[in-house]
DNA sequence: GTTTTAAAAATGTCTGACAATTTGTCAAAC
DNA sequence: GTTTGACAAATTGTCAGACATTTTTAAAAC
């Protein structure tokens, strides 16, 4: 079964989980299907790299502006230097990655201008979201809401901020999911993303988190009694405090660029 | 000087133009340079590949759903499989071509809907890039928007549609450069570049390009008299009849999906 | 302490290979 | 005649190895 791969010659780079389904990747987790949903992909080692590597950035394995040498990496991952360089080729279409020609790539760095830029694009597209979310959110979206919520409550009382982002993230994509356009959504994935390494030192802000919470019910208190332009002006408020709270702690942690 | 891939078997793959600065290529071009902006890079084979194919599928070179077959395009522009493969990632990320895992990859097919929603975006993105404008642009921005304002009247009189094209991108990049925010500009770019298979044939009515023109010129001058909300008045009203204008040539040509 | 030079490391790109999967064809079975 | 199967051809996913060029580092020279 795992012939293909025999040649490894370097490093054993550990079990080699063979091509099956996995479909529990969930790449658009929750309840909301259609009947596109359910197809079953395989996923080829490029996809799981990418996923991969991208958390890995998010959560800041890799820093900001950290070089990622081919051949480390793709030892690191245990796939080969081709393979490596179609996904680091995706992450730099995402902006994650930066490729200076013949320099390599390397953790994309984000000024502070540049984050305010995504700050203000996602007033713009959150606000949209959580408008159009009031009128067009289905029950379940309104009940993975709730449930991030909780978990997000749960989390400040425990104080766990690995367990914050993890509700946060979840509720912006149920909002952003029940606003039914998916090209929001895409965009609005994409631009947290940058911004991941600004997420965690804002959330050290002890008082951050509950203001946070306030901000998010409101978005949902908004939505759920379908008030479009309440939930915009909720969503946009709170997309501006969280990027008062990120400025504080950039500011505060390196004030250069 | 070409020693290194001297050992092209297949197809002599015609002049190979080695690897000189060419900085012609002005991924930004105009007038409104930075420091950053004067970089010369090198100009990899990867980032010709792209912006080649790029090119190509909004010309409709590669027709949306056509399949990319990887020997044949390698083949086609002469670069290697590998080289093509990690360009067929970049623009995958663009969502200008689909990959499917074993099935290879193909020019995106946007469905109606999927346009509809990026129409929508458009609407939110371009309005608040023309408010923006009216309050950040530069005395140069304001000439490359009037120059390619100029240029859209002479190709509409002389009723040549691929200038039409031409000027309105200009006019468009003008606009979102001139705002001042690079996401919205790239993203605005994305998304444009998505939709460009409805560009030729919303132009196709003969009516539309005058409309057009009036409608963009409506957004120059509100941004020259620096009237934030009557610039993104006009922006969004702008996008708005073109979605219009799109889905009427959509319905006439092909009805289904 | 600079500047120059040489060596090492890393990237850009290509070729060749091959297993796994998909697709197309064509005959056998119902 | 349509469905089913089976086999061959085409294509993709992935790897390994190679090597010219460029960048980086280290050492040497001034």
């Amino acid at each position: 079964m795992d012939g293909r791969r025999g040649k490894i010659a370097s490093k054993p780079a550990g079990p080699r989980r063979s091509r099956q389904i996995d479909a529990g990747g969930l790449e658009r987790g929750g309840d909301g299907l259609t009947r596109a949903d359910l197809q079953i992909q395989p996923k080829t080692i490029q996809q799981q790299t990418v996923e991969r590597l991208r958390s890995a950035i998010s959560e800041g394995v890799f820093q900001p502006g950290e070089r990622l040498v081919e051949v480390e990496v793709a030892g690191l991952l245990g796939i080969s230097r081709p393979s490596l360089r179609e996904a680091l080729r995706s992450l730099e279409s995402e902006r994650l990655v930066t490729i200076v020609p013949n320099r390599g790539p390397h953790v994309s760095v984000v000024t502070w201008a540049e984050a305010g830029q995504i700050y203000h694009v996602r007033k713009l597209l959150e606000g949209e979201a959580a408008a159009l979310a009031a009128e067009h959110v289905e029950a379940h979206h309104l009940e993975q809401m709730r449930c991030a919520l909780e978990d997000f409550r749960a989390a400040v009382t425990v104080g766990d901020r690995r367990s914050l982002i993890v509700a946060t993230t979840a509720f912006y994509r149920a909002v952003v999911d029940g606003c039914g356009n998916r090209i929001i959504a895409e965009m609005q994935a994409h631009l947290y993303a940058r911004i991941s390494f600004l997420r965690d030192r804002s959330m050290s802000n002890p008082a951050r988190p509950r203001e946070s919470l306030k901000e998010m019910t409101a978005i949902y208190e908004a939505i759920k009694r379908r008030d479009a332009e309440a939930a915009r002006l909720a969503a946009v408020r709170h997309v501006d405090l969280a990027c008062s709270a990120a400025l504080a702690a950039y500011k505060e942690s390196d004030g250069e660029t």
